[in-house]
Parts: structure tokens; sequence; C-alpha cells
DNA sequence: CAAATATAATTGATATATCAATTAATAAAA
DNA sequence: TTTTATTAATTGATATATCAATTATATTTG
């Protein structure tokens, strides 16, 4: 009976909380603006503050595919919030800039995202948190080493 | 600087978590069967279990919009893993019932499934797991009581 | 009962995830 | 220096996520 239940497997909270929490993050951002995604803000975030930074780097910071991140960007660059050029010192990389309209969004919506975490984790204490940070890194681990 | 750079944040380490748990138990299910995606499989095992659940609690138990949850009984279907029927009681709702292929799937890769997990969470202890899944729920719940 | 409302599921549009294959450029090796 | 291998990024195919709109059936209410 039962035996693979997600409800039973300690994967189920960990899903549900980062779930709600972007569902929560996405809602409170879309009040502002509509058309963009929290992933797409954490992208024209990290590339504001490290422009040098690979797509690859990018990639790896958001845990995310190759692929996905160039769709990201493509989207981003359509959307009017970045420009990429080729880079000299390697022409297989790519120059990203944030323009005026994307500095403008990250201004606008850092202090939300700000707040939606602080939101997201009242009443846990640090103590916890490093608990709960410390445990996580071990499943990490375990799913990688396990190769 | 970096007000609001992932790395800093708990979320990250939550996302990092799941999504190389997800991606260590794709691989090993894949090793065994490349056509069956983990839901797929959790999905077909809920239903068997319990083959008078609507889509609707399904979706619920497996945090999946309803739209996602169509589209995998869909694929499930076309698949052969799953039969969909009209149900007389109530004929917005569909009977869902495995197929013998179904069945010999679910068999099949439980075993796997309870292997990926208990690897995923070897030199974790039911303190740190108890103390994880109440810090995850805080989560949750902050989350669903600021709307 | 008829009209209004609610519910279960689907569909369409768009964004993202994942895998495999490909392209273009660079670096390493013979 | 030509071949070979590696690297950065893209593309195509398919699966999933999310939102809004729609369809079909049930339930409620006037």
């Amino acid at each position: 009976m039962f035996e693979i239940d997600p409800r039973k497997s300690i994967f189920y909270y960990i899903d549900e909380a980062i779930k709600e929490y972007r569902k929560y993050a996405q809602k409170k951002i879309s009040v502002i603006d509509p058309n963009i995604t929290l992933d797409q803000l954490l992208t024209l975030n990290l590339i504001k503050e490290d422009p040098d930074s690979a797509q690859k780097e990018l990639a790896q910071i958001l845990f995310k595919d190759y692929a996905s991140l160039t769709r990201i960007i493509e989207l981003l660059v359509k959307k009017g919030y970045l420009s990429r050029s080729i880079n000299q010192s390697d022409r297989r990389k790519f120059l990203l800039k944030l323009t005026a309209k994307g500095y403008a969004i990250v201004d606008k919506l850092t202090p939300i995202i700000i707040e939606n975490r602080k939101i997201a984790l009242e009443n846990i204490s640090d103590t916890d948190l490093k608990s709960l940070k410390t445990t996580l890194k071990k499943i990490t681990d375990n799913c990688n080493s396990d190769l």
C-alpha cells in the first residue's frame, strides 16, 4: 500500500515550500509589473552585478539548464531589458548589458523581492534557518555523490 | 550591491536540493525505463492506490496545476499506462484505471524510488528531518497566510 | 422548473525544463 | 600547422508550469 505516496516523503514538503514561495513571490511581482517573472528578474540582477559573467555561469547560479537560460535571455532582449553583443575577447561568448529599462525594473522590484523573502521567513529563527541549510546541503551532496 | 543575489537566500538551497534530487531520481529511473518521468510514475501510483480520486485531487496532492495534470494524464493514456472513461455518477469526472502495462511499470520502479529517497537522505537524522519538515511547513504557511 | 452559479476538466498561449544534436570558436595535440 | 578535442551557446523536440478562457455537467436559488 502507498509505498511511494509522495505525501510520506520529505521531498513533498520541500516541493511544497518552494512552490508556494514562488507562487507567492510571483503574485507580488505581478501586482507591480505583470510582464516579468521572478527568474527573469534574478537573471537581470545577476547580469547587473556582474556583466562579465558568461551565460554558462549564470545558468549554474540559477540552477538552470543552458538552454533555458538562452531562452530567458532571448526574452529579456526581446522585451528591451537587456542588450546582447559579441564579446571580442572570446567570440563564442556574449556581452550582456542591462538597458535603462532593465535597470529601472530591477530597481523597482528589488524591494519587493526583499520583502517577499522576509515575509516567507517570518517566525523562523536563525538557528532553524541554519539547520535547514545544513540538511538541504546534505541532500544535495547525497544526490551528487551517488553517480 | 547584490541585494537580491539568490545565493544569499535560503530559497537557493531549497531550490538546489529539490532540483538535484529530481535530476538524480530521474537519472535512476531512466536507466530502467527512459520513457517515463518521476511525476508520471507518482501520478500512476496515486491512481493505483485510489482509483476514485478526481483529477483535481491528484493535482493538489502533486502540487500541480489542473492543466498540467490533464496533460500528464493524456500522455499516460497515449503511452498505454492508463485508461480513461467517463464517470457515470458525475459525468464531469473521469474514471482512471491503470492498464496491465501501468501496473507493471509501477511495480518495476517502486523499489527504485524507495532506494532513491533513501540514498538522498543518507546520514540525516530523524531529528533533522523532523525539524526540516517543521521549518518548511512554516515557510509554506507564511506564503499562504499573506494573501 | 428556469436562470444563475459552481464545479471538473480541457484548451490555448506563453514560459520554462531537459535532453540530444548542432554550430561556431578556441585550445590542445600530433 | 593541420587535425582533434573542448567549450559556449543555440536549436529542436518534448514535457511541464501557469494563466485565462472555454466547455460540459451539476447544484443552487428565485
